[in-house]
DNA sequence: CGTTTAATTGACATTATTCAACCCGGGTGG
DNA sequence: CCACCCGGGTTGAATAATGTCAATTAAACG
C-alpha cells in the first residue's frame, strides 16, 4: 500500500488528521505532540490481547497497523465485539480516568503500536493541545459509533445490521485512505461478524448468500466486494453523519 | 424527596461527587465552576425534545431532576433508545467537538436542566479544571454504559436483558441516592423498555411476568419493586465495574 | 360516566438458533 | 504424491425465541 509520508509515526498521524478535518488547525501541534510524547513501537501478534487480564490498562497507545477488537467474553461462551479499532485509532483512551477497562482489547491481526506517554490531566491541555483534541475528539466519536450499534442491534433486522456495518466499513477504510475501489480488504471471519452484530455465524452466512443473490455484495475470505453500494446504504439507510468525518473529498 | 443541600446546583453537583468519588479531591473547583459558568435554569415539558430538530445543540446541560431519553427513531416507525440521563448527568458534552448530534434528546418526564456556559477547550482544563475533569469523567463513563448496552443487546436474551437494565438502574440510582430500599421509582413504560432493550413491547410484558411468578421483580406503574436482588444479579450476571462508580457505601 | 392510555392475553407468523452434516482449500507428515 | 487434518464456510431440518395481530382488561382522568 502506498503511502506518501515515510515516517511511520507522521503516517498515524495523518489518519488522524484525515478523520478529525472538523478540527483543523490543530494538525501540527498534533504530530509535533505525538513526536514528543510517543515512547516506542510495540508489535502484538495476531490472538493476543493488548493489555493482559489483570494488567492495569496503564498507556494510551495510537494503532499503526491492524485491527484490534474491543470485546466481551460472556461466562456462556457468547463473545460480543463492541467495537472495532483500525491504523489511526486509539486504544485505552480512558486509562488516564479508570484504573481498568471492563472489556478486552484482542489483536485481530498482527498489530503495531505507537506507546504514548500519557501526561497529567491537567498538563495536556495546557501543553499539549493537539493530543488533547485528537483524544477529546476520538473519544467522541467512538462513543457516536457505538451508539450507532445500539440501534442496529436493537432495532436493525439481520440484513439491514449487516448492510449497515458494511457501510461503516467501508467508510471508516475511506476515510485513512485503506478503500481501493470497493473491495473490503478486512481480516473479519464470518464468525467476527456475527460477534459484531449480535447474531449466530450460520445466519451471517446465510444473509451474506442473500447480498451475493442480489448482486449487493460478495464474501470472499479476506475481502469482501461492494457491488452495489446505493443499494447498500438504503438498505440499512445508512447515514455517516455519525461518523462525524468531515468532507473526506475536501482533502 | 429529602435533600441535604439547599441550593439545586449544589444538589446536582452533589450527584456528581457521589458517582465520581474516584476522581475525589477536585470536588470543590467543581463546584466553583458550576456556580461560575452556570447561567441559567430551564424546565422542560415532559415530551419534549432537549433540544429541537435542526437546531444546532449548543450549549451545555447539567440535569437537575427528570429523566432524560437519547434516543433514535428509524424511518419504519421504530424506535431504540441508546441511554438515558438522570440528575447529575450532563448532556450534550459532545457539543463542544461536534456541531450536531445525530440522535433526540427526549424529555421523559419534566426535566429541569442547569445551562452552563461552554468555554473554549483549551480553557476548560487551565481555568475549570473541576469541570473538565467531571466532563471527561462523564464522557467515558457514559460510553462505558453504552458499551454494555452492546453486549446486552448482542448477546442476552431477553430475560437477562431485562435483569440486567434493571440493576444498571438501581445501581445508577443508588449512586445519586434515589433508591428507597428495593424500589426503584421510574417514568420508564414497558414501551420505553422496549425500546430500550430492542424487544418488542409485548415480551417485555411477558418477561417481567416470568420476573413475576419467579418472584424476583415486580412491574407497577411507575415503580418497580425488587424482591430478590441476589437472584437479578445472578440472572443477567450483572458486574457493576462497568459503570466505574467508586464504592457507594463509603459515601 | 365515557375516554384514553397502558397493560395483558392468546393465536399465529416470522426470525433466528441449534444441531448435524458436508464441502473445500491449505497445510503437514509420511 | 497422497492421506490426513483443520479451520472456515455452506447447507438443510428441527427447534426455540421473539414479533405481529387482534381482542380484552385495567387504571387514570376529565
Amino acid at each position: 500500500m502506498r503511502v506518501n509520508t515515510d515516517l511511520p509515526l507522521e503516517r498515524a498521524g495523518e489518519f488522524l488528521r484525515r478523520k478529525m478535518s472538523t478540527i483543523g488547525p490543530l494538525h501540527d501541534s498534533l504530530i509535533r505532540d505525538l513526536r514528543t510524547l510517543t515512547r516506542d513501537r510495540v508489535e502484538i501478534p495476531a490472538g493476543r490481547m493488548v493489555v493482559g487480564e489483570e494488567e492495569r490498562c496503564p498507556q494510551l497507545y495510537l494503532i499503526d497497523s491492524g485491527w484490534v477488537f474491543r470485546s466481551r467474553g460472556l461466562a456462556s461462551g457468547r463473545r460480543q465485539i463492541v467495537n472495532f479499532a483500525l491504523p489511526g485509532d486509539f486504544l485505552c483512551s480512558d486509562s488516564i480516568l479508570f484504573k481498568a477497562s471492563s472489556f478486552d482489547l484482542i489483536a485481530r491481526t498482527g498489530v503495531t503500536l505507537f506507546r504514548i506517554e500519557t501526561p497529567i490531566l491537567a498538563d495536556m491541555f495546557t501543553h499539549h493541545p493537539g493530543l488533547a483534541a485528537a483524544l477529546a475528539w476520538a473519544a467522541a466519536q467512538e462513543e457516536s459509533v457505538i451508539a450507532e450499534r445500539v440501534v442496529s442491534l436493537g432495532r436493525r433486522d439481520s440484513l439491514e445490521k449487516l448492510a449497515h456495518i458494511l457501510c461503516e466499513i467501508a467508510a471508516r477504510l475511506e476515510a485513512i485512505g485503506r478503500m481501493t475501489g470497493d473491495i473490503i480488504e478486512t481480516p473479519l471471519n464470518q464468525e467476527d461478524f456475527a460477534d459484531i452484530l449480535g447474531i449466530s455465524v450460520i445466519h451471517v452466512n446465510r444473509t451474506f448468500r442473500k447480498l451475493s443473490e442480489d448482486k449487493i455484495a460478495e464474501y470472499r475470505k479476506g475481502q469482501i466486494e461492494l457491488l452495489d453500494r446505493q443499494r447498500l446504504a438504503e438498505l440499512s439507510a445508512f447515514d455517516p453523519d455519525y461518523l462525524h468525518f468531515g468532507h473526506p473529498s475536501g482533502g
